[in-house]
DNA sequence: GCATCCCAGATTGCACACAATCCGCTAGCC
DNA sequence: GGCTAGCGGATTGTGTGCAATCTGGGATGC
């Protein structure tokens, strides 16, 4: 099952399922080599996730989003990020912090680095964030907040070609990743929820260009 | 499936199913006069909306919580129906005006109530705070954040034992509803935003000092 | 006495077969 | 010509058997 749900979202997140495509059963089973019965439980796992869409006896689709969809879910994410820095501004431990500023300078090293292939800067750039995001959201210390944000976040990824980051836009994230450290480290909860509030809401507006564009 | 998932959620929501309790396939299954299959997929499904726990090769638990973890999911809901209302005051129609209305409507004649059994009189003010709030939803028309919001209002209820309401606290959630009602109307989303986390956050003060009393 | 190994029972994971349902199409009727 | 009823293929829903895995307890060795 593990294995099936596994493959089949990853086909969704990398754009290899489209959306809108039905997701037959038999197909996919076949397509793994595996029988009904995991792709069925996989499915319903996806579709409690957000990223599929099933009717009784009519089965699943992969799901469709205009670009008002994407920007409400963008919204959402925002609120739960900027709710999850606030917690991290009250809860984090010091091991945290030291997480948090090493996925940091993993990104401004990335940043600097115009000598590897940009296609590996910005797979580097991409992990350093998601471990940025990712220890905002364990030094909060709530697991539901984290499995909700988690199926949020990815939900918007299979709409997204892989991209390459603007430099501008990057740096601008990085600025923002070093205020939100500053403001969860020092404590100030309410800065560090605005400020992650709007660096989610910048992501959603280039998001948004891009898809317009 | 659905009958499954439907009867078994409503176990576990009711109490029937205890916090802690293994629930194993073959005994549900029979219990309710079905095969393994369906009531696999329901808790699975279950599993995904975070009231039952389970680990591969060793099935399935219902969720047990700590006060904290009640308090800190009472902290996530008071964000998800904050931003409903944020959204709401943009986005409502007339007609859902009318709905909110009647329903608070119905949750003041309830509360006016003093001939009705009382038992009677806490379920048509549970229901009418349940229009209140549903409606604040719809009329935020934001699909997911609508599933989210479901999932986390209801794992709580599986911790409350039906409790009669306190006449004070039930007034108070009144005069928030309305003050609520009034700053979506206006199309004031800060105000709604505001006025609607205080309003969660006061019923987890409730729930919580309930659980430690 | 204590730890370890191993076995038996219990339970889940998966495959497969059959039943129920849905959809598109054709034939018949008005 | 257009509409409705009904048929057949495709697909999902459910039941069941067997393999894989885990748990607890007892026997064995130290």
């Amino acid at each position: 099952m593990t294995t099936a749900y596994a493959q089949i979202r990853q086909a969704i997140v990398e754009g290899r399922y489209q959306p809108g495509q039905r997701l037959i059963e038999q197909r996919i089973a076949e397509e793994f080599a595996l029988s009904r019965t995991p792709v069925r439980e996989a499915l319903r796992r996806l579709e409690a996730e957000g990223l599929v869409h099933s009717e009784p006896n009519r089965g699943a689709v992969v799901r469709d989003m205009t670009i008002e969809d994407l920007s409400d879910l963008y919204g959402l994410r925002a609120q739960l990020e900027a709710y999850a820095a606030e917690l991290a501004a009250a809860r984090i431990e010091p091991h945290q912090v030291e997480e948090l500023d090493a996925a940091i300078a993993d990104f401004d090293r990335a940043l600097a680095d115009d000598e590897s292939d940009p296609l590996d800067v910005t797979r580097l750039i991409a992990d350093a964030n998601r471990r940025i995001h990712g220890t905002v959201l364990a030094a909060a210390r709530h697991d539901r907040l984290g499995q909700l944000l988690d199926r949020t976040v990815d939900v918007p990824l299979s709409f997204q070609a892989f991209r390459q980051f603007d430099r501008a836009e990057t740096e601008r994230s990085h600025l923002f990743h070093q205020l939100i450290r500053d403001a969860i480290v020092a404590g100030d909860a309410s800065r560090a929820s605005a400020l992650m509030r709007e660096h989610v809401l910048q992501g959603r507006d280039v998001l948004v260009a891009h898809l317009e564009g």
